[in-house]
DNA sequence: TTCCTGTAATATGTCGGAGTAATTCGGAGA
DNA sequence: TCTCCGAATTACTCCGACATATTACAGGAA
């Protein structure tokens, strides 16, 4: 089994030859742990139906207390990616069990080299319900929505995608839209998927530069949602989401 | 799963004492802690930005110890429902940081009274992705899926969807439909959106017996789907979900 | 006033042991 | 030989006390 601690910190002293778990500034322990475990699991180094070697056992090979490993247990638990009973241990669940969309699964999903189908899964989501919010936005959006967008699109002329404050700006005028829609489970859904999708924003600038100036695409979404024409903010947003299909799936090869 | 509610609330003969933790024979402690506090949160009872009283404070005053209480909090951690800080107590998170779509934070939501509006914008994100679903499903589907789902529309025939049985077959239906998508993402979101709102089934035949009879229009979507038409299998389960709103709004008076 | 620093309050991490539930395996009966 | 049943084993579950680390807050200095 791969020793490797994939960029956990490097500024781990001792040169153990166990797999140690050193903590983050920020990070808590278990939440390490919990890191370390759901990695491994959302890479399939533990496949479903496997069984983690005992809560003695495991704490002991990572020197960590039991209560550590016990607290990041629970947190794999909330997610559904494990199940432990007495005397049976604890057991990789079936996928379909997880949470797939918990955006700190995602982040996981994501954290070592991504699963291509599962991308395109969430590619082929998004490009489900992002459209729909952009008709939604374009129903119920008011004056302060605009307002923010405009701004969030102002930005992003500014400073171009290829900046963090860019970005941010992107993150913005989505997130804008999101909330026009008024609807809290479609917000917190999409921005899930956006934070996880943005992920791989970082395998398409590895491929090449900015394909093409995307500011003229949001443009069109902005027009549409501030004229309420809902079947043209759909259309327009559609546009938006496979545009950037295109670019990852070309970038990824898949 | 079916999990029946193992109902820990109403079997306290206790009066506002002490808020003691009762747990059924398969819930574990802190599984239970983590009810009572989510539904506490999800209820409104503690609004966001609230602390919970401190650690030792909390568990002394639910009768356990502290380290079930804070596996209990690492769950609500774990789906975002709370965050924790040294010094500054464990304080509830903005709802946009609540994970909606996780399967237990959805149960803790329909525990008590349902939030009209929530179950307004959960209805709103299935009509928006079960017609993709239907959709995808029409051109994916193979000899095996649409085995399936005949014999689960057969079964609903068999039993009506007054029993247990029948509302087993309904969701078999739905669950061969999301297979057939292949996509796992989109059939873990589905599927969490659909046993919550089934949850409301309960309220929908308080309201009045069956309202009219769903089969035929479950079998225009199976159509669709068999004859891989994707236009009118988006459509058929549109109406499906339409009617399903319709019937759940008027129980619920909304 | 503003900034800095020290302290107290509180959460986090650790430990070992008792309790409990479920799997497993052996034995009895058919 | 097969099935059923009970007891031992085993691993999770819960507990309470102790040690540590972090940080909010207050009080003093510039």
């Amino acid at each position: 089994m791969a020793k490797e601690d994939p960029s956990l910190h490097g500024d781990e002293a001792e040169t153990g030859a166990s797999a140690k778990i050193a903590r983050g500034p920020g990070r808590r322990l278990h939440g390490a742990i919990a890191h370390k475990l759901g990695t491994a699991i959302l890479s399939g180094q533990y496949a479903p139906g496997d069984v983690l070697s005992g809560e003695v056992a495991f704490a002991e090979e990572l020197e960590v207390s039991r209560s550590a490993y016990r607290e990041a247990i629970q947190v794999l638990t909330a997610k559904g990616l494990v199940e432990s009973r007495p005397k049976a241990g604890t057991r990789v669940l079936p996928r379909t069990r997880w949470n797939l969309l918990d955006p700190e699964v995602l982040a996981w999903a994501f954290a070592g080299e991504p699963d291509i189908q599962f991308v395109r899964d969430l590619f082929e989501l998004r490009a489900i319900v992002e459209p729909a919010a952009a008709r939604l936005a374009a129903q119920r959006r008011d004056k302060e929505d605009l307002r923010l967008m405009k701004e969030a699109l102002a930005a992003m002329r500014r400073h171009t995608l290829a900046t963090e404050l860019g970005r941010a700006a992107d993150r913005d005028f989505h997130n804008a839209i999101l909330n026009a829609t008024r609807n809290d489970a479609l917000q917190v859904l999409s921005a899930s998927i956006g934070a996880a999708v943005n992920w791989t924003t970082q395998y398409k600038q590895r491929a090449r530069a900015l394909p093409r100036n995307p500011i003229p695409d949001h443009v069109r979404v902005y027009d549409a949602i501030a004229a309420g024409d809902t079947a043209a903010a759909a259309e327009a947003m559609g546009a938006l989401v496979d545009l950037a299909l295109e670019d990852t799936a070309s970038a990824m090869g898949g």
